[in-house]
DNA sequence: ATTAGCACTCTCGCATTGAGAGTGCTAACA
DNA sequence: TGTTAGCACTCTCAATGCGAGAGTGCTAAT
């Protein structure tokens, strides 16, 4: 479909655009890149290329841009993933290893240094089993009626909830229940657990109930956490100099709407995905303001056991090569 | 200082200014504020109020508006709090009553929450007591050399630490060893924990050690987290219709540097403070994005138990009143 | 197939203009 | 002395026009 040459071309625009953000002209294609032809001839391949739907022109006399087509293209097969400097992946490493903290924080972080080192915005989710398993349960009297149950499932990962008990319980009284609930439900999945719930006290049946409803929540992805960071750098793109386009950019991403807006999990399954512009089919209710941006979503972690997804937020032209490599 | 009628007419003008963001012009407040004079006056009063520093005009021919000053004075006196609606209340208790989860996601929440009930960006950190006790310890073995640590505070805070082991403990002989050390240590605060551990096994040290370190970042504060939410709501106000404005705020709040930039803590001991533009004693490094801006800082939870702070960021022109109350 | 040359189009920045808004001042008035 | 009406003055804001510059599209020559 298209000829060496225009591949070519095309990567080229796409390269300039990307990087200064403003539309490119013939001559400067041929000054600065070796194409070994004229502008003219140039202009020429750029007219095809428009006809085709690769690129655009803002106005008549006004050097190409690409459109989603064009990008579309670009990332699927004539961009080279660009290897992420060394010292990068160092500065990376390093970040992480300051932290050893708990998932919640985790996350916060790997959002905040992904968004540095792609100066885009992140979204990472909380890490998440596929199925989750009982590790360990506890019981913590709080006050005369309350007492906290705290939940440790696979991989560490910590439920809390507090329950109010219809009856006063002591310390030694729950840690017994706690200790026979061990003994009987520990390494279980929240579905094993259903129907094997005869046979208990009043308190453990209680108990049972709470952590029953706590793991199908954890299970139904409820309890997944998505931590944005790094909005800064997307809005000081130039894209969205003006306010009207920050504004439903932030309308969208600011509130709870993150997850709505991007249905992440659904894509992380199937390794690197690049979504751009309105990518129709993916993103559904894309709204007027995801237009101008594309989505890059990756995941972590081992499949079948604990992982999570991690997405990039930025405008169409964004370093597709660094990010997704970084992704 | 400023006669009866000038600070009605002050008032006015900065009540007309908050709400519809624009100068204030003499024949507006004659016609639509019960002044009892007519423009000409009206302009003479204002006149004054500007030598004295509380009014402005951008150019020579346009309305007055307030100035940090103005504001101040404001807030200070002649502001009578508003009344919370009911109904509001009703919705504000409404939503906390949805979720019963832990600290985490409720700091969250009640950022949210009072960033759409105040219409602008809410803070608020994670709760923490002003020294904390050890309710209860748990060890739960996770791999062979590693277990986690799960420490319950008082008021059910949790706190959780992967520890890797010299050696290999069976989960019974760390149960045993959490219930040995739930004994000695219940109750106790990091200070009494300190010097108390003689005469203890290799293991009980290794965690009483972690416990330790743990509380101490707890207690200094070092465990605080801030959630940032409702950023939309001051964005799309119009003084942040130039995106440079919208750029210093982001640079500031959005990333790590929100606790630096707002020494939350600080303030919050002493009920409610409201900070106008680049107050600047209080913030001490004012960037030039604050300028533009008031916070208003307030605290919650009982001092000497488990209290946060929490603040309402938004631009100088807001609603002091309905928010300093909902605060 | 490529290229040089040229006319054409469109944007962008700048100055100009006119209307409108709101003040400051002065002079009259209670 | 405090208040008010009237008017000139200033400044903004939106619209308009203009010239320069950028970049293309096309045509004709190689």
């Amino acid at each position: 479909m298209l000829t060496e040459r225009q591949s070519r071309i095309l990567g080229f625009i796409i390269g300039e655009y990307v990087e200064h953000a403003t539309p490119v002209a013939s001559q400067y294609i041929e000054q600065n890149y070796p194409v070994g032809a004229s502008a003219a001839t140039i202009r020429n391949e750029m007219a095809e290329l428009e006809e085709q739907g690769y690129l655009n022109h803002p106005h008549t006399s006004s050097g190409r841009v690409p459109t989603g087509k064009g990008y579309r293209l670009y990332v699927e097969t004539l961009m080279r993933e660009e290897e992420v400097p060394w010292d990068a992946q160092q500065t990376i490493l390093h970040q992480f290893h300051q932290i050893e903290q708990g998932q919640e924080s985790w996350a916060q972080l790997a959002a905040a240094v992904l968004a540095q080192s792609v100066e885009n915005a992140a979204v990472v989710t909380t890490p998440r089993m596929d199925v989750c398993r009982i590790k360990h349960l506890e019981l913590v009297s709080l006050h005369d009626m309350t007492f906290l149950l705290v939940l440790v499932l696979d991989e560490g990962r910590l439920e809390q909830q507090v329950l109010s008990s219809g009856g006063l319980y002591s310390q030694e009284e729950l840690s017994a229940t706690a200790t026979q609930l061990n003994r009987r439900y520990e390494g279980k999945t929240s579905n094993e657990l259903a129907g094997d719930e005869t046979d208990l006290s009043e308190l453990e049946l209680l108990v049972m109930e709470a952590v029953h409803s706590v793991m199908r929540s954890v299970d139904e992805g409820g309890a997944e956490e998505a931590h944005l960071e790094g909005l800064r750098h997307v809005l000081s793109q130039p894209e969205f100099s003006n306010s009207e386009a920050v504004l439903g950019l932030l309308e969208l991403l600011d509130g709870q709407n993150l997850s709505r807006a991007i249905p992440l999990r659904a894509l992380a399954r199937e390794g690197v995905t690049v979504i751009i512009g309105a990518d129709s089919p993916q993103l559904t209710n894309a709204s007027e303001a995801m237009r101008a941006c594309s989505v890059i979503v990756g995941s972590y972690g081992a499949p079948g056991d604990a992982s999570g997804a991690l997405a990039v937020v930025g405008p169409m032209r964004m370093r597709y090569s660094r990010t997704i490599s970084t992704v």
